[in-house]
DNA sequence: TAGATTGTTAATCGATTAACAATC
DNA sequence: TAGATTGTTAATCGATTAACAATC
């Protein structure tokens, strides 16, 4: 098939969606497939092939509607209702996660966090930390879907075992443990599917210094043509 | 070219370096590439392709000496010194960071933060965090050649530039601008490559929720032949 | 030897890019 | 009209996968 939505395209509308939340706030009525190409860092092509996959329409002169582009793609991305999320393991990335304001404005809500240290439990404010013997009916009752990971080493794979039973079918893994979705199976025999996302930050910052040196290594010889080489990754890029 | 060393490899190999100490702590000597590719979720093919483009010999029966993996790909990595970084930004993000421990075993280490806030100033303690006016001076001395970027959304573009400026040429962008690399020219009027990680926690979390949707939905129609199907995906996949 | 694993080549797959007709 | 932009197709590119000979 020559272009069906994948994960590539999914991530690449996501980060559309931002620019163009942003435009609309300054006021913007219709933006081309260049600009926005611009903003993300790719081209014009990938910009109008993504969204003629998702069926919006542009104008062959004006480009396309802010409005049009915004509504159908949080349809697309199923951005309509607040994306609820927990936080398991409250330490330093899952506090720091849990005191973020910005996830809010992007319609995400971390509803609670979870976590091993008595010391670290309390059950009011803002966001409640709640002990571990309360993750699955927790889960459960209030038919959470996507956690957050965020223990130690030692605990990722028990607590993702845990998760994956009690109903969580999106995981985002800060541990430095790789995970991996394995075969489980629901009562009605049925296939499980999970996504997970593993971000590990000293690999990012690894990758980063080889790079670096790559890109210093090779810079005696600097190319003719192209004396200007930014190499941009998003993640979500190749 | 029918396989350099791209950042997919690379990113690859950091993950068996991973693995690979592991094995060895736990007292192996050797290691298959059907265990490797287990591990980190690729086939066994993949694994003998990236040790052969880096030129690891591996023995028709025996498989590949972990000593020499680890030497091997080190030296490639260039992780034979201590990879040094700054984090701009001691908010909760750039705090969490700052105090996790597990950088040190991993040969990162975190030299100094930097904060516009007055009150998050210290000079002494384990890592000390500076104000801003000391950055460039900071970076240039201590040759500094990679930043985490957790400040605020509206600082970020200044912050980058300002990075740049001084001589960072590897970036992990934690706020939610996207930041590119732009044109940019040293005084010998020769380009000056960077390469920029943009991680966008919200980004992710939406990801996950689209793909647990469409799971899901999916699952109304299970496939007849593979009934398990994990979707595991590293963000260095695709 | 028999069995298992490497190393490499060719085939496949999928995504990006280029190009251009359609058309506002 | 002339110019610019969309929408789509074909070409290119690159990475993954499959396959299998070599060989321990």
């Amino acid at each position: 098939m020559n272009g069906s939505i994948n994960r590539s395209t999914i991530l690449r509308l996501s980060r559309y969606l931002r620019v163009l939340q942003k435009l609309k706030s300054l006021g913007f009525i219709k933006v081309f497939s260049n600009n926005l190409g611009d903003a993300i860092g790719v081209t014009p092509a990938v910009v109008r092939k993504d969204f003629s996959l998702i069926n919006i329409p542009g104008n062959k002169r004006g480009g396309y509607n802010i409005d049009v582009l915004l509504s159908e793609m949080t349809k697309v991305l199923g951005k309509n209702e607040i994306e609820r999320v927990v936080v398991v393991g409250c330490g330093n990335i899952g506090s720091a996660l849990m005191e973020y304001r910005g996830f809010a404005r992007d319609g995400i809500e971390i509803v609670a966090g979870f976590d091993i240290d008595p010391s670290s439990i309390h059950y009011s404010g803002k966001i409640p930390v709640l002990p571990m013997d309360r993750l699955e009916d927790f889960i459960q009752e209030q038919k959470i879907q996507v956690a957050v990971i965020a223990v130690t080493e030692s605990a990722a794979a028990e607590v993702f075992d845990r998760l994956m039973a009690a109903g969580i079918r999106g995981f985002l893994n800060f541990t430095s443990v790789e995970l991996k979705c394995v075969d489980k199976c629901d009562i009605n025999d049925c296939a499980i599917r999970c996504t997970v996302h593993n971000i590990n930050i000293s690999v990012e910052l690894e990758n980063l210094f080889y790079m670096v040196n790559m890109n210093t290594a090779e810079s005696r010889y600097p190319e003719p043509k192209n004396r200007i080489v930014p190499i941009s990754d998003s993640r979500y890029g190749t």
